[in-house]
Parts: structure tokens; C-alpha cells; sequence
DNA sequence: TGTGTAAGCAAGTGACTACTTGCATCCCGC
DNA sequence: GCGGGATGCAAGTAGTCACTTGCTTACACA
């Protein structure tokens, strides 16, 4: 019950420094202040439990993006951030995943979540601006989605590596792909009123 | 001499797959069609052996972008293609780096020249059609650069994970992102006529 | 007070790891 | 034809791996 998800944290944290091959149930056993026999006992096998413990850490819920854009600009900028920092928090685990998929695909699915979220969540907004009309340029969403969501990604992953290639200072970074992309599908700057404030996540929930 | 070159191919193509723990000398040796003894003859130990390795795979020449910006559209959008083509053909064992680079910095640390040299080129490149007064937005190259370099690298390292949430066809994938980033940094289509067709990098030999 | 369940501990299993040693075999240049 | 350098082969070393077994301890609930 406790044990259980000291060892579940525990297996996360190794598995994001040393990946599969390297989480030894040793290692994991001692950073999470348990006996080794015990992850047998209550997992029954290595692979069991970084199975479950990446289905653990790759469920989170997204920032939410307004049903109805109302200031295209701050909307997006925020949403970048928090989908930014969000990649950066789990760079190590995230770049660990990548690199297990092609080996254990079926161990690391529940990675894809996320991502695939987003890209939605993002297509669906870009798209409601289209329907606007404000966004003047003629553009293909998910082109566009990608396109944001990649800037950000590589930059999440690489800027550890490669501080010098990517834009200063770090904290901007979202805010500046941001508006690149607004520009490329012709979003002026400015804020349009509107009476629905209210977000898709929250709608669902109150539905 | 020529068990040297079997025996480091074979480790590329081990590490592409198993990453540095599930590379095994004895599954080298035996990609190699050699004998395992042979690897510590010939390399002293693993590390250095895929040390070696690495630095050969990373080391690429890539495509040139020219000196003088005189047809954006196509010159941004077939160098966007080859790179982009580039990292696909490389996705698995830049995923493999990536994941190591963490533990083993001094082993992977070839593995950044490619990309620092294609942001230092596209850099050059779009600061250029900056000066020449042909990108009419206000940008910094250096967010521009990354940002297309990002959407990329994203698109290549992702695809084969999540094929639904990038652009279709894939092989117009990296001329949308082109033509996205040309329209955020306000340059139209067309060529210029310019006497200077030189290359970067040709110059550079010729010199 | 007794019983069941979760945990610790010590030891061990067989497979695999990087790496070494000793010796036989090959081929190339002289 | 002969010496030397590169290779193969068989065996072995010490360590680590995932996982198991048998036994003990601790706590919770009845």
C-alpha cells in the first residue's frame, strides 16, 4: 500500500537516470528504502512494474485551451508555456521513453498520451481562430500544430545539451515560437470580446 | 583493418537498436561476424569501441544552403527536405543518443555537430534575407532557425510513434513547415535574380 | 490472545556481462 | 619456406542480472 508506491516512485526516478536496462531492481530497491524481494512480491516481475510506474508518470492533465479564442496571443503564449515546462520537468524520462519505444513498445504506449492530447487540443483551437476569420492566412492546422508543438519539444529536449542554438532567454522561448506561428497563419496581436469564457475541459466537466 | 570497419558497423547498428547496455560485445562480435576477442584486440574495451563508433555516424556532411539568398522558397525548402531526411534515416540511434547523452555526455558529445552546424547555416541564411530586406517582419533568425529546425526534428523523431499527429503527406511535411516559417517572418514567394550563386561551403574549398 | 498479511533478511540459482589467457591457424612479405 | 601479425577458438574470471526460497519479524484486527 505505502511500499507500493514508494517503489512505483522510486522505479520512476531510476528508470528517467539509467532507462530499462539500467533500473536494476536492486537500484530500485534501494532508493525507494525497500527490500528487493519485496518489488516481487508485489509486482511479480521487473517489466510489471516499470509498466506501471510509466503509466503513472505519463497520466497528467494538460493545461486547457478556451473552446472559443478570445486573445489568440495571451491564450497560446500561456498554454506554450505551461506544455514547455511541462516537457522540461520530464526531459530525462521523456528522452528515456523515446529511446525504449522501438525495443518495448506495448511498455511504453501510455507515453503517447500526451502528446496526442495536445496536438488536439491545439488543432482544435487553431482551427476555431480559422473559423473566426482571424487568422488571414491560409494554413493547414495540424501543419501548424506540429509545427509549435516540435519547436517546443526540441527545445524541451535539446536546450541542456545545446544552449547555444536555441532562443535567449530561455523563459521566452514559448512566448517567441508562439508568435512566430501566430504570424505564419496571420493572427494580429489584440483581444476580441466574447461572452463564452468558458474552456473545453471545464465544460466537459460540468457536463 | 577491414575486421575494423565490420566491427564498428556492426556497433552502429547494435547501438541503433539496443542503445550502449543492450549493445553486448558478444552480439557486436557477432553482427560483425567476428570473434568477441577480436573487439578488445582491435579496441581495448566496449566504450572505446562505440565511442568510435559514434564519432563516424556523427560525423555527415550536410547540405549546403547558399551564401546569397536568391530563391528562399526552393533553396529553404530542399535543404528543410534534406535534413529532415537525414534525421529519419538516423531517428533510431539519435533517440539512443539522446537517451545516453545524460550518463555518457563525453561519448555522445559528437552527436551535436550536425545540428549546431545546421543552426549555425540556417541562421546565416535567414539573417541574410533579413539584410536583404526580403523578410519583412520583424524576427530574430536565431527563434526562426530553431523553430524550424524543432518542427522538424520533431516530425522525424515522432512519426513513426504517432504518425496521426503531423502533417500528411510526410513527404511534404518539411516544405509546409518551410512555407509556415517563410509567411512568420513575411517573406513572399519568387526569385531574385543575384551574379553571386557561390555557396557557403563551396566558397569555403575553393578558398 | 491468536491469526493473517506484509515486510525484512540471508542465501542461492542460472544466465549473462566485460574482459583475459593460452594456443592453434591463417596469410603476407621476404 | 619462414617469421610475424592478425585472427579464431576454448576456457575461465569476477561481477551483475532477475528472480526464488525459507525463515523471521511486525503489526492489525477479531
Amino acid at each position: 500500500m505505502d511500499s507500493r508506491n514508494e517503489i512505483i516512485n522510486a522505479a520512476c526516478q531510476v528508470f528517467a537516470k539509467l532507462g530499462f536496462r539500467g533500473s536494476t531492481t536492486r537500484r530500485i530497491a534501494d532508493a525507494a528504502g525497500v527490500n528487493e524481494v519485496t518489488i516481487f512480491r508485489q509486482f511479480g516481475s521487473k517489466e510489471a512494474l516499470i509498466r506501471e510506474a510509466m503509466k503513472r508518470t505519463h497520466s497528467v492533465e494538460l493545461a486547457p485551451l478556451p473552446d472559443v479564442p478570445s486573445d489568440p496571443d495571451s491564450e497560446l503564449t500561456s498554454w506554450s508555456e505551461s506544455f514547455i515546462q511541462h516537457l522540461r520537468l520530464r526531459s530525462s524520462i521523456i528522452r528515456k521513453t523515446m529511446s525504449e519505444m522501438e525495443e518495448r513498445p506495448e511498455m511504453s504506449e501510455s507515453a503517447s498520451y500526451v502528446p496526442r492530447q495536445a496536438s488536439a487540443d491545439l488543432c482544435h483551437y487553431l482551427a476555431a481562430l480559422k473559423r473566426q476569420g482571424r487568422a488571414t492566412e491560409k494554413f493547414d492546422p495540424k501543419t501548424a500544430a506540429a509545427m509549435l508543438m516540435g519547436a517546443i519539444f526540441a527545445d524541451a529536449m535539446g536546450r541542456g545539451m545545446m544552449p547555444d542554438v536555441y532562443p535567449q532567454p530561455e523563459e521566452k522561448a514559448a512566448q517567441m515560437y508562439t508568435r512566430l506561428l501566430l504570424r505564419a497563419i496571420g493572427v494580429e496581436n489584440g483581444t476580441r470580446r466574447t461572452t463564452n469564457k468558458q474552456t473545453k475541459r471545464t465544460k466537459q466537466l460540468s457536463a
